[in-house]
DNA sequence: TTGTATATACCGGTTCCCTGTGTATACTGG
DNA sequence: CCAGTATACACAGGGAACCGGTATATACAA
């Protein structure tokens, strides 16, 4: 799972959404890290609606504008949380082995 | 940056390896989830020296076999460290949220 | 009427990754 | 002597996910 696609999961965490409001929650959640192109997000919640990650609602009638809402899935919770344990499990790498070397570099110790 | 490359400048960070090893020590740090394949290994290599995260030194002859020691750079560490930071706050999201929502859950909070 | 915000959809191109294949040497088992 | 396995690198073909750009449509403000 690529960051677009984490963070659009993550945006549906605390309930459904349509479109668009996943575009500015993301950039919200990043810090404005990340700004979703619309050909990313569209695509995206189609192949996760696919996936059984995502529930595509019908498209209703809002101030004459179509909405869709999209809401997660359980298996799209799974899916998100296992994501997560993999990223810290993954970041534990790096930040335990540079302090270790960083230690015995500027100290020239082995454990203390 | 994606899995395989994140763990391929992880498997560089106590010291320069050639290509092969790469390969097995970030399936050792996987736990043997992540078994690169030799096309992903050596084309990573050469996006991550033009990149200027990894230095490819010369081919040296042993035991017959030439193999190419790489090396991290600075740049690589910092961008590895930037990255593992990226990977730890993004995780934060899931986890908080997670949380919450399966307290409501599980006491039926929500209604079904 | 020009511009911005909301809201969705499609197309072409790029990057990164994977599978498969080829080249080459060293060592071990049959 | 030859097959299999391990070591070591390289390249071609293809796919998944992403991104930029464009198109469509409404509401509201300058």
């Amino acid at each position: 799972m690529r960051e677009p696609t984490y963070f659009i999961l993550v945006s549906l965490q605390d309930g459904p959404l349509h479109g668009y409001a996943v575009t500015k929650r993301v950039a919200e959640l990043s810090g404005q890290r990340l700004k979703l192109a619309a050909g990313t997000l569209y695509e995206a919640l189609v192949r996760l609606e696919r996936e059984g990650y995502v529930l595509a609602g019908d498209p209703e009638i809002v101030d004459g504008r179509a909405r869709r809402a999209y809401e997660i899935t359980d298996t799209g919770r799974s899916a998100l949380q296992a994501e997560a344990d993999r990223m810290t499990q993954a970041a534990r790498l790096v930040n335990r082995d540079a302090a270790r070397s960083t230690v015995a570099t500027n100290f020239g110790l082995a454990g203390a």
